[in-house]
DNA sequence: ATGCTAATTGATATCAAGTATCAATACTGA
DNA sequence: TCAGTATTGATACTTGATATCAATTAGCAT
């Protein structure tokens, strides 16, 4: 489950691992400390490219763990393979630089409150919700100005 | 583009289509007909299995035309393919029943709203957003209460 | 109506992402 | 140590989707 601690990512990623059961091997020990120097969002076929020492049904199997732990987050972002991003606070949305890619978190609550509304409107239950929002980065704003790109 | 007309939904996609500088053949109208007697969201890979005469290369394509024409939206609904489903409104939001897959659309100005007073606390430019709810529908709760199912 | 030409089609091959299989290996607890 | 279970990873496979390209067709000009 997703905390806010001063662990290390690395840390928090192995201990959602323990908390399901699972044994600490070298092969998440591997993919969880690649996927914390990483930093940001990443797709599990950049983690198979960057751990050829770890095979790839490894990967994707302990991607699946973490996903399911709650330690990372899913992000479908139309076309292509999904992206993975930490999951840092419990309920949060995100938001993604569709101009190189660097997925960020944010909460806010006027989102939840407009769930609530929301209820009243709608026919049936509503048991969850997924908010995405698409911006150019304050970074890509300067690189453009500048004609660079940071993309990578 | 999507319009709230009284025009039937197969002439909105059929002149997306040719807005577009497509033309008008038999095989594309079968594949917007299929999609307009559908009436609910549907995969690509149904409507293949629906319309066996129409080659796969070919379904796959009108598909993506008529997104982007606007007239369809693709949605990622977590896992297995994305689904399709007839845009009727500018701008809107999806409901999706995690139950029965059914697929509706709504509008909420908060949400808008919402977007506008994130743009002060976001570093970088909103350029669009994505909002999906999702739900246990009408239908569903009244099913599972009689031991029924609908899905399908 | 006829023919021209570019758009379209669809069988097939291919690609890409991800999962299933399963023998070999590595832990863990008694 | 040893038995038993979890894990690994090479490989084959599945699924969803695109590329290729010869054959066909729509739409236009005449």
């Amino acid at each position: 489950m997703p905390t806010t601690t001063t662990e290390s990512i690395y840390t928090n990623l192995i201990t959602a691992l323990e908390d399901r059961g699972l044994r600490k091997t070298a092969a998440r020990a591997a993919v969880t400390s690649r996927i914390e120097t990483t930093g940001k969002a990443f797709t599990a076929e950049q983690l198979c490219i960057d751990l050829p020492q770890v095979g790839r049904a490894t990967v994707y199997r302990t991607i699946r763990h973490l996903v399911d732990a709650g330690a990372l987050c899913k992000l479908q972002i139309l076309d292509g393979a999904p992206m993975y991003s930490i999951a840092r606070v419990e309920h949060h949305h995100h938001k993604i630089c569709s101009r190189c890619g660097a997925v960020g978190e944010f909460q806010h609550s006027t989102v939840e409150r407009v769930m609530r509304s929301l209820e009243k409107e709608i026919d049936g239950d509503i048991i969850g919700h997924r908010m995405e929002i698409f911006i150019t980065c304050s970074q890509c704003i300067a690189d453009s100005r500048t004609g660079e790109s940071s993309v990578g």
